[in-house]
DNA sequence: TTAATTCCTACTATTTTTGTAGGCTTTCCC
DNA sequence: GGGAAAGCCTACAAAAATAGTAGGAATTAA
């Protein structure tokens, strides 16, 4: 309904939380699981998604951990739609399958609209710029 | 996924069907179900949501159907929200479950920026004006 | 070499969404 | 008055998505 899922919500603030640490070294799960209040499992399969996609950097063995770089370049929209499997509103958005639109009225660009305003401003805010 | 439901996509599907004809008479419902592409059972869910909500009004018995009424004075947003359950997109949101926010930095500026812009937006178009 | 750490994949449980079923009520028309 | 065509309402079932767990492999610092 609408709802931002868990994942999002809880890589928001992984990435808020590595960004205010920026430059200071890496830091390990365990940490960064129980700052954001996740079990660390979980915690560390949202890290990996971020990870993957470029937005966290890591460091592996003994002290080692995780790490942003570049806050200020990192979009929140990146962020979210790593995590919500882009924010694809309705599938006749989507180009592979298109709305065979005979209806009534174009309910579709409702739904654009919508998506373009979304992602414009999620874009719009850098992570560096939401950590105070 | 902040994806929208089908139950939003259908009931506006719906609304603007039943706008299309507005002052024509009521519809019945296999006749809507068909227009819209959905079982008679599940769109008579879905109406039943918004004729509760005041959306839609209804007449009763043979010859009986669905109407609606002043098109120009319904946003879609009231019809998203009914059957979207409220856009809450994230429960930090809600008042009653305000968020302990002793985290590193709020991501609910986010959210609320979000929640207000999708609702804003939705608020702006009213079910007329995307008719042709 | 050991301990602390990330990496990766598979699985399970829970919740939400989507849809179906069936009986009741109302109203029109013959 | 009776039957048929409609809406009204609630409960249930199936499917999909989300949320979360588990466990072992690989890497690296000390």
């Amino acid at each position: 309904m609408m709802k931002l899922s868990a994942k999002a919500r809880y890589g928001l603030k992984v990435m808020c939380y590595l960004a205010k640490y920026e430059g200071e070294g890496p830091i390990s799960l365990p940490t960064i699981a129980s700052e954001v209040d996740a079990s660390e499992k979980y915690a560390e399969q949202i890290i990996l998604s971020l990870r993957k996609a470029g937005l966290i950097q890591a460091t592996r063995g003994v002290s080692g951990g995780y790490f942003v770089e570049n806050a200020d370049q990192i979009s929140v929209g990146s962020i979210v739609r790593v995590l919500e499997d882009d924010l694809v509103i309705a599938d006749c958005l989507n180009d592979s399958n298109p709305c065979p639109n005979k209806n009534s009225c174009s309910t579709h660009v409702v739904w654009e609209k919508l998506y373009t305003e979304i992602n414009n401003l999620l874009d719009s805010m850098s992570l560096k710029s939401i950590i105070r």
